[in-house]
Order: structure tokens, then sequence, then C-alpha cells
DNA sequence: GTTCTCACA
DNA sequence: TGTGAGTA
């Protein structure tokens, strides 16, 4: 229960996603216009996102890497998408990958980015902001 | 300096 | 998708 909280908590500026998931921001706000990750606004209507937006990115652009296009990614997050004949064979398979791979790729990830930020760059702040997620 | 929206190449 | 304009 705990983990559902912090997954939906933790708040990360376009910038920091950028950097997390490798995506332009061009690219981030396109999905998000799609409905594929609805990050949170600030007062100032700049986008938050939580854990959950970058790991649904992550899994996005895995997706984006195995060739889908934005039909296809539409149709594995389950937004819309009447499932058919050849999805009904595909889905599980990608829905299988998604609990295995993502969660272990994101850790996998987001540790990297942790163990490569230096002290005083850019990349500090995520440290300081992710290095709580993996002191539990 | 960073992010936002919108528009156009 | 990229990029520039004009803001907040």
């Amino acid at each position: 229960m705990g983990d559902e909280i912090r997954r939906n908590m933790a708040l990360f500026s376009i910038g920091t996603v950028i950097k997390l998931t490798e995506l332009t921001a061009r690219q981030i706000r396109y999905y998000e216009a799609h409905g594929l990750v609805q990050p949170a606004r600030t007062e100032g209507n700049q986008r938050l996102f939580s854990f959950n937006d970058v790991d649904r990115l992550l899994i996005i652009k895995s997706y984006l890497e195995k060739g889908l296009n934005m039909a296809g990614i539409k149709e594995m997050l389950g937004l819309e998408a009447p499932v058919t004949m050849d999805d009904k064979m595909v889905a599980p398979v990608a829905k299988g990958i998604r609990k295995d791979m993502t969660d272990r790729e994101l850790r996998q990830l987001l540790k990297q980015q942790i163990m490569m930020s230096k002290p005083g760059s850019s990349t500090s702040l995520i440290s300081g902001e992710l290095s709580r997620f993996f002191i539990n």
C-alpha cells in the first residue's frame, strides 16, 4: 500500500523525466496529449510526473523500440483499442513483459542515473529525489 | 534558467 | 517530430 503512495507521489519536472527516459520534451508532451500519461500540474501549469508516469513512459519507449506505433501503444496500455484477434495473442505477452522487465529496467535505469550522477551537476538533484526510493 | 502553448517547416 | 516565438 505504501508503495502505491510512493509511486503516485514522487513528482518530477519534465526536465528530470527527459533525463530519466531519454525522450524529448516534445515526445513526452505528445504522449500526454494522447492520454498515454497523465502528469499532474503545478500552480504554474508545469507538469509533475509521478513514478508511475516515468514507468509508463519507459514502457512506451520500449514499445517504440519494438516498432509499435501510437495506436499499438495505446492498445498495450489499455486506453482504447477493442481487442482484436491478433491482439488477444500479443497483449498477454506484452503484459507479461511489462511486469517482469519494466520494473527491473526502471529500477536499473534509475539506479544508473544515481550512480552516474556527480555532486554539483544537474543530476545531483535527481539523486536526492530518487535516492529515497532505494533506501527502503 | 526552465517550462508552457501554439504554430509552422 | 523539431524548433522558434512569446510567456509565466
